[in-house]
DNA sequence: GATATATTCGACACGCTGTGACGAATATCG
DNA sequence: CGATATTCGTCACAGCGTGTCGAATATATC
C-alpha cells in the first residue's frame, strides 16, 4: 500500500518524515479505546503524533483505515505460506495449515490486537470499513484455490472458498477476542476444520472449544467452557 | 428498522410523506449508475424526489445506505424460511433451501439487480457499507444454527456457519452478476452445496457453471495457472 | 367548523471528513 | 554552494451528517 521506506541503501533523500504509519495507528487506538472513535477527531490523532492533519491523510486515506496498518502487511504472510504449501495437500488442508501458521501472535500483542478487534465489532464505520481489508485477504486465499484447481481467480467456487474461509476465521477471531483463554491459532484451527467438514450436524453439535482435547498440538486442556456470553463478543452493532 | 407505515387502518395522522425510501432508493441508483456514486450529493438525490436534504437523511442514516431497503426487508424473510424447515433435515440442507427459496426474483426486476450489484462491487464506500447489512444477514442464519445445534448464538461453529453461508452466497451473487446467463437459484445452490461438501478438493475442481456460456469461466476445463480477474469482478477499492 | 394533536417537512447552522493546491522545510547529490 | 527530491503545513473548499426549531398538513375531538 504505502511506499516501503524501511529497507534501502542508507537515508533517502527529502525531508525525514515526522512520524509513521504506525505510530499513527497506535495514537488512534489508544484515543479510540479512550474516548471512543466518533469522539475522537483526526485533529486530535495528528496533534498527538505532533502532525497536522493533513498529514494524518497523507498515511491514511481515512480515519477509518486507520487501525489495518498491520493487517494489510500480513496479506502478503498469508500468500507466501500459501505458495509454500506442498502441492500433495489437499486445498483446504493447505488453507487451513497456511491460516494458523501465519497467525502466531507474541503474548505481548495481544492486548493491542483485543483493543482493537472489540472497536471493529463495536464501531459500526469501523466494522465497514473492515470489508475493504478483508477483501485482499479473501483474495490471496481466492488466487491460490485458483492457482490449485485450474479455474480463473473469479470464478465460483475460488470466491467462494475465499470468503467462507475469511468468513470462518472472523468466527475464530471474535471467539478468541470475547474470552482470550486459549491461542487463537486453536479457535481458527476449529473453525477452519469445521468449515472443511461442511458444518455437518455431528461437527457442529460438538464444541470444540478448547477444554476438549485440542487437536492442535501444544495446547494444554484447561477450562471447561463456563466462558460462554462474554458481553464482548460479536454485538450492537444495528 | 423503519416504522412501519403501509399496513395499519386508514390514514395517519400528521402531514403525509413526501416521497418513500423506495423512491430514493430508485433515484439514487440511476443517479449512481449515470453518473458515479461520488459525483452524486445527497442534495441531487434529494432534489430529484423534490424533498430537502434533511429529508433523505430521514429515510437514509446516510448515503451509502440508500441501495438496502429492499435487501434489509428480505432478511425477515429469511428468518421465516428457517423457522418453517423441517427439523429432520440436516441443518446445511434447512439452510441451503431456504437461501434458494428467498432469492426467487422476477425476471422484471434483474436489471435493478445487477445494476446494483455492479455498484457494491465497484464503489469502495458501497462495498464497506454492504458489511453492516449483511450481517442482519449472517445473524439470521446464525440464530438458525444456534437453535438447532443447542448452542449459544455468540458461539463459534453459529457465527463461523452464518458467515460462511453469507460468503458463499456472495459468490453466487456476484457471479450471477457478471454473466447473469442463468437464474440466481442455480448460482446460490451451487455455492452451498459446495460449501456443505466442505469445498473438497473433487468438488472444486469441477466447474459447475449452467450453461457454459462464452464468456462464463471461459471453457468447460482446465485453463491453468496464470489467472486474471475479470474487470467486472471485484475490484479495485484501495 | 374550530381547536387540539400528531407527524412530516424545510431551513438554517454547525462540526467533521477528505482533497487539491502551493509554498516552506529539510534532507542528499553534484 | 546550488540543484534536486521528499515531506510537511497552511489554506480553502465541497460534501456529509446532525441538532434545532418552526412551518405545513393531516386526523381526532369538541
Amino acid at each position: 500500500m504505502t511506499t516501503d521506506i524501511s529497507a534501502g541503501s542508507g537515508a533517502r533523500r527529502g525531508r525525514p518524515r515526522g512520524t509513521s504509519a504506525r505510530e499513527l495507528e497506535l495514537i488512534a487506538l489508544r484515543l479510540f479505546t479512550e474516548q471512543g472513535f466518533d469522539e475522537t477527531t483526526v485533529d486530535q490523532i495528528a496533534a498527538a503524533a505532533r502532525v497536522s492533519r493533513r498529514t494524518f491523510f497523507r498515511y491514511y486515506v481515512s480515519k477509518s483505515d486507520v487501525l489495518w496498518n498491520e493487517f494489510d502487511n500480513e496479506v502478503e504472510s498469508i500468500r507466501r505460506l500459501l505458495a509454500e504449501m506442498p502441492d500433495e495437500l489437499p486445498v483446504m488442508e493447505a488453507v487451513r495449515r497456511a491460516v494458523v501458521a501465519a497467525n502466531h501472535y507474541r503474548a505481548e500483542d495481544v492486548p493491542e490486537l483485543r483493543m482493537r478487534m472489540n472497536l471493529l465489532n463495536s464501531v459500526p464505520e469501523l466494522f465497514a470499513r473492515a470489508a475493504i481489508h478483508y477483501d485482499a485477504w479473501e483474495r490471496a486465499v481466492c488466487d491460490f484455490v485458483a492457482r490449485r484447481s485450474g479455474q480463473p481467480a473469479d470464478s465460483l467456487y475460488p470466491l467462494a472458498v475465499g470468503r467462507a474461509v475469511l468468513a470462518s476465521c472472523r468466527a475464530g477471531y471474535d471467539r478468541w477476542a470475547a474470552c482470550a483463554d486459549a491461542d487463537l491459532p486453536v479457535y481458527l484451527d476449529a473453525a477452519l476444520r469445521a468449515l472443511a467438514a461442511g458444518f455437518s450436524d455431528d461437527v457442529i453439535v460438538a464444541e470444540p472449544e478448547p477444554g476438549s482435547d485440542g487437536h492442535l498440538a501444544g495446547t494444554r486442556a484447561r477450562r471447561s467452557g463456563r466462558d460462554r456470553r462474554s458481553p464482548t463478543a460479536v454485538e450492537t452493532r444495528g
